[in-house]
RNA sequence: GGCGGGGUAGCUCAGUGGUAGAGCAGGGGUCUCAUAAGCCCUUGGUCGGCGGUUCAAUCCCGCCCCCCGCCA
């Protein structure tokens, strides 16, 4: 038996999960899934980040205490987890009491261990109180005369000469290319491996870690000769929880889940924090002699029907409960299997390291092909013919029937490569490819029965039913053990469904089959639809409750009697020429205060500034709702000032008064042409 | 500016020194066990551009253009 430790990051506790979190923990419990059915000793690890400045500052924004409002908001990721079915997690929080020991430990260890990786020394620069993180000019953005963040676009401090504790970070980077060199799987996936050797290559310097200007952190453990109080630098504090989660309550670090899980570590976590993860962590461990994690896994990000997930779009900040919800509503199975659904999307949609669009487009394309056409119909019509069947036909399987050229024979071949292809790629931490693996498996099924028409085989009284019968359930048995890590609800229905008790362990190749091996003495129930496809009234029931009302625009209720216009006068071609309509994709759309019906958008024309137009919309389109989008633009309307608002265009709409629908074209053309 | 990754069918991508593949989308057909699902057939591509090596390059080399990431 071996041994698989995996953890998310741990969060930051003043956050609200979203489903750029949800993804990593899912990730995480995919593996750990898998890992678990493979019989090993396996430990999955989460938790929250809950020191540092920006808890202070926002703890007394709100007139508590640091310690009153992390207590007060850490619970929202582990309720969260606990929600979406997260499996078996062990969840830490910093300011734990055996945490906080463990952390001073580690600093006591490495001024044992090396006693001139740490010192004492005066820091006088930029820090992005954002980022945790120290920062020279030519990493800032000049705004005004300040200097700003990158990422954050907020002012960052200047620090002068604040004492500080500093790690001999210059010190580790030959031994961590050479770690890196030896161990190329210790960060991936490559090309985030290529970054951090270039990073290595071009020199480190000492690491700042501890603080004085804030108090909400772990003491530093020895005295400042000055006296002043000194916190560890966060990221000091954080990363070490992947190591004390594993330590005993005294702090020491060392004990048998240190021994048995610490080697085996694989950090899955998000390519923006890969720094901290493959050159800060390993150093501080190698400074303190001991070993260190297995690997680093750094996912892509997702963006949000193109835009990146943030506080200033509530759109993008999906919540991965109403998702699973909004999802499920549909199944008998209600949240569980939108959470199943959820997942496979995540998992599916994009190779994990490269980064995903969320589009509800894509979702409800994977969900009704994927899981309702391909699997869920399986199993449904399967059952359906086992139940009917049956009991005339007792499944059974035949050696003969089965070792014979034909269908059985291609079947069991298909399970046998689906095991070891998806065998492969959960443990390559490939759970995309896994997927297809598994889906490939299913489509031979379905072709399975539609080459064996069993329905016929019922008609004729053909004997060879009963293999027939048994090699399908023997096929939804093995569905069901190896969709288990993604699909753990359906898996679990469909185990029921077929009197799967057995202990959940993979289906795995033995002589050159799977099926043969599925237990004699499984049954067949009726079923119901596991994931009910969603049809259009579903797919805008789903939006409505994840994005909100207004993105859903109601189609209006048809006209029973068109009123009769008056006709309008007809107009020549020539005249019809001066007008110019142009396809122009919105980029963003903000609401105009203080007027219900406007919206302010910005779309591009295919010319080197957006145009800034003031549409009369926003009853029927919440600006969410249209950003992505791409419609029929005036373009060459004279200019006008709309509620102090420059207006360089006009954007096509169907509705007399209210608006009923929004120009459209019926697939992407390039922003700019030319519409006649 | 340096380094790295990438530019292949409408979309997302796989791929190999011998004149290209999958899924989805599109078109046609068909069965009825099934969630108007399934299955079968099928239309699409000067494999970013220009040179070079080679009997032969999408895959090797050089230059260029564009996109993304890391760094400066």
């Amino acid at each position: 038996m071996s041994t698989f430790y995996v953890t998310t990051p741990i969060y930051y506790v003043n956050d609200v999960p979203h489903l750029g979190h949800a993804y990593t923990t899912i990730v995480c419990d995919t593996l750990a899934r898998f890992h678990q059915m493979r019989g090993d000793d396996t430990r999955f690890l989460t938790g929250t980040d809950e020191h540092g400045q920006k808890i202070e500052e926002a703890a007394h924004k709100r007139g508590l205490t640091p310690a009153q409002l992390v207590d007060q908001v850490a619970p929202r990721f582990d309720d969260a987890w606990k929600t979406l079915g997260i499996a078996d997690y062990r969840f830490i929080r910093t300011t734990g009491e055996r945490h906080k020991r463990v952390v001073a430990e580690l600093w006591k260890r490495i001024r044992r261990e090396n006693p001139d990786d740490i010192y004492l020394a005066s820091y006088q620069g930029w820090y992005c109180v954002g980022c945790e993180a120290f920062y020279t000019e030519s990493q800032l953005v000049k705004d005004a005369e300040q200097w700003v963040c990158a990422t954050h676009k907020r002012a960052v401090a200047w620090l002068d000469k604040e004492r500080s504790w500093f790690f001999r970070l210059s010190r580790f980077a030959a031994p961590l290319l050479a770690h890196i060199e030896a161990h190329p799987e210790f960060i991936r996936p490559d090309a985030y491996r290529n970054e951090i050797v270039a990073f290595l290559r071009s020199g480190l310097r000492d690491l700042s870690v501890s603080r004085t200007s804030f108090a909400w952190g772990i003491p530093v453990p020895e005295p400042d000769p000055e006296g002043l109080a000194h916190v560890i630098y966060v990221w000091m504090d954080a990363l070490t929880n992947y190591l004390s989660d594993l330590c005993p309550d005294d702090g020491t670090i060392g004990g048998p889940d240190v021994a048995r899980y610490w080697p085996e570590a694989l950090h899955v976590i998000g390519k923006d924090i890969l720094r901290f993860h493959a050159v800060y962590w390993p150093a501080f461990l190698m400074a303190a002699n001991l070993p260190l994690p297995k690997g680093i896994f750094a996912h892509g990000w997702w963006t949000v029907r193109g835009e990146k997930i943030s506080k200033s779009l509530p759109a993008t900040r999906i919540d991965p409960v109403v998702l699973s919800d909004a999802l499920g509503a549909g199944s008998a199975h209600g949240r569980a299997i939108g959470i199943d659904a959820m997942r496979y999307y995540l998992l599916r949609e994009v190779p994990l390291g490269n980064d995903g669009d969320f589009t509800f487009e894509s979702l409800f394309g994977r969900f009704n092909a994927e899981l309702a056409n391909d699997l869920g119909n399986l199993i449904n019509r399967s059952l359906t013919m086992l139940t009917k069947f049956g009991a005339e036909f007792p499944p059974a399987f035949d050696a003969a029937a089965h070792a014979a050229e034909g269908p059985a024979r291609q079947l069991e071949q298909a399970a046998v490569e689906a095991s070891a292809q998806a065998v492969a790629c959960f443990e390559a931490v490939q759970p995309s490819r896994a997927l297809e693996a598994i889906w490939r498996f299913v489509g031979v099924a379905n072709r399975f029965i539609d080459q064996t028409q069993p329905w016929a085989m019922g008609k004729a009284k053909d004997p060879a039913l009963r293999h027939t019968l048994w090699a399908l359930r023997a096929s939804l048995w093995a569905i069901a053990r190896m969709t288990a890590p993604v699909l753990p609800a359906a898996s679990q229905a469909l185990r029921a469904w077929i009197g799967d008790d057995g202990p959940l362990a993979w289906p795995v190749a033995r002589e050159g089959s799977v099926l043969v091996h599925a237990p004699a003495n499984l049954g067949s129930s009726p079923p119901s639809p596991l994931f009910p496809r969603l049809d259009d009234k579903a797919q805008a029931a789903i939006l409505e409750k994840v994005v909100g009302l207004a993105a859903v625009p109601t189609p209006p209720p048809a006209p029973a009697t068109p009123e009769e216009k008056p006709a309008a006068a007809t107009i020549d071609y020539d005249a019809f020429g001066k007008i110019e309509l142009r396809a122009g994709k919105v980029l963003t759309a903000v609401a105009v205060p203080k007027a219900k019906k406007l919206l302010h958008l910005s779309v591009d024309l295919g010319e080197a500034q957006p145009r800034s137009i003031v549409a009369g919309i926003a009853e029927a389109y919440a600006p969410d709702a249209i950003v992505g989008r791409t419609v029929i633009v005036v373009a060459n309307l004279a200019p006008a000032t709309i509620r102090g608002i420059r207006s360089e265009g006009m954007i096509l709409a169907a509705g007399d008064e209210a608006i009923l629908g929004l120009s459209a074209l019926d697939r992407d053309v390039p922003p700019g042409t030319r519409v006649r």
